[in-house]
DNA sequence: CTTGACATTGACCGAACGGTCAACTAGGGT
DNA sequence: ACCCTAGTTGACCGTTCGGTCAATGTCAAG
């Protein structure tokens, strides 16, 4: 149970790592298991199937943002809008360090997910979709703050906090494809500008 | 030469909609061959092997996306910053017929590669990083005009249209993961608010 | 000491992968 | 009539793919 537990764990791990910094069709199921020290056939005692083990990977990866990356920017120390701020230099530092260890930019896990199979596998596009919803929330519980300590006017926390994770989709996939850590900081800085009322007709 | 054009497009165009529509690793050189009705071997007559493929497939796609969205949205009948909103309308309105034509939104064809592929191949990441470049010149043509009419504050409108564009990227991610083109409209909305002077400090 | 549940292993499956190649065809220039 | 080039074809390559399975190992509860 214990060697059980720790043999899946391994291989969700391995699994992340690989497909993370290549893509989920590029990596095969010999190659995670060779990467985790396990041979093919357990891993099949233990995953139904290759996308099943997807599926437990994305749950670790939301795992380990949110004990990486969330539960640290959004911290209550500081007010609610600086705390959205925190996160952009949360990730900006995360990347950089991960350019200066690999040379490479990976991205947003979940958005690397969902681009490569939405319109492949429903169940686990729907499970990235509902992945993307959660991490809505701690900045409209920021944003709510906000407006309730008048940083910001009434506006709607729950499509601004949607419009303001989208565009750190976006700054991600930028990131990524021009593989530079600065656009993060650099664009990250427009973020709170995503915050305004409803006007704008 | 007339009828070999004719074979080497046929398989670009195959390649196009079924990388676009999937993504590159999940369609095979086989299927495109079968999709164009061209045999496997002439396919390597044409291109030396499958990533050679996708840099066309590329090229066309940036032809495409200029021709059939971005003449029309920037057209100068309209005020600047009404371009860039029409751009949204534009990018929103084909993606909704996709959707009822296909039930899916397949996001960024540019987004999709630089998603998929930024870490594994070289070429490929420098040409999408190119052209996500290109594609902002049009938003910096528009902001740079609206500017000098004094609609807007002067502003740095290479960044300001590096943010819009990852804003762009970020949306149709979102479009994508969710599977719904109604966000492309109402994210789309706040782009222009990305526009504003560099103070915030 | 036995039993049963779980874990591990390696051999194996058919299918698909990207890619190669020699043979053949077609057509225009000389 | 000849050749040369470009295009086409289908058989074939080794490798890897995701997945299966029967046999074996391990170990704690009864």
């Amino acid at each position: 149970m214990d060697a059980a537990n720790d043999t899946r764990q391994r291989i969700i791990t391995a699994a992340q790592e690989l497909i993370y910094t290549r893509s989920y069709n590029e990596v095969g199921v010999q190659e995670i298991c060779d990467h985790a020290n396990v041979k093919k056939g357990s891993f099949y005692h233990f995953f139904p199937s290759k996308r099943d083990l997807a599926l437990a990977v994305l749950d670790q990866s939301q795992a380990f943002m949110h004990e990486t990356i969330i539960k640290k920017s959004f911290l209550d120390d500081i007010p609610p809008l600086a705390r959205i701020e925190r996160f952009f230099t949360t990730i900006y530092e995360f990347h950089k360090q991960v350019k200066e260890n690999t040379g490479r930019i990976f991205g947003c896990p979940f958005g690397n997910f969902g681009c490569e199979m939405s319109t492949q596998d429903e169940d686990i596009r729907s499970k990235v979709d509902n992945i993307l919803s959660t991490s809505e929330k701690p900045f409209v519980k920021a944003l709510t703050e906000a407006v309730e300590r008048g940083d910001l006017p009434a506006i709607d926390t729950a499509a601004t906090a949607r419009a303001i994770f989208a565009y750190v989709e976006g700054i991600m996939l930028y990131a990524k494809t021009c593989n530079d850590p600065e656009l993060i900081r650099e664009l990250g800085k427009r973020a709170l500008q995503l915050a305004v009322p409803v006007n704008m007709q």
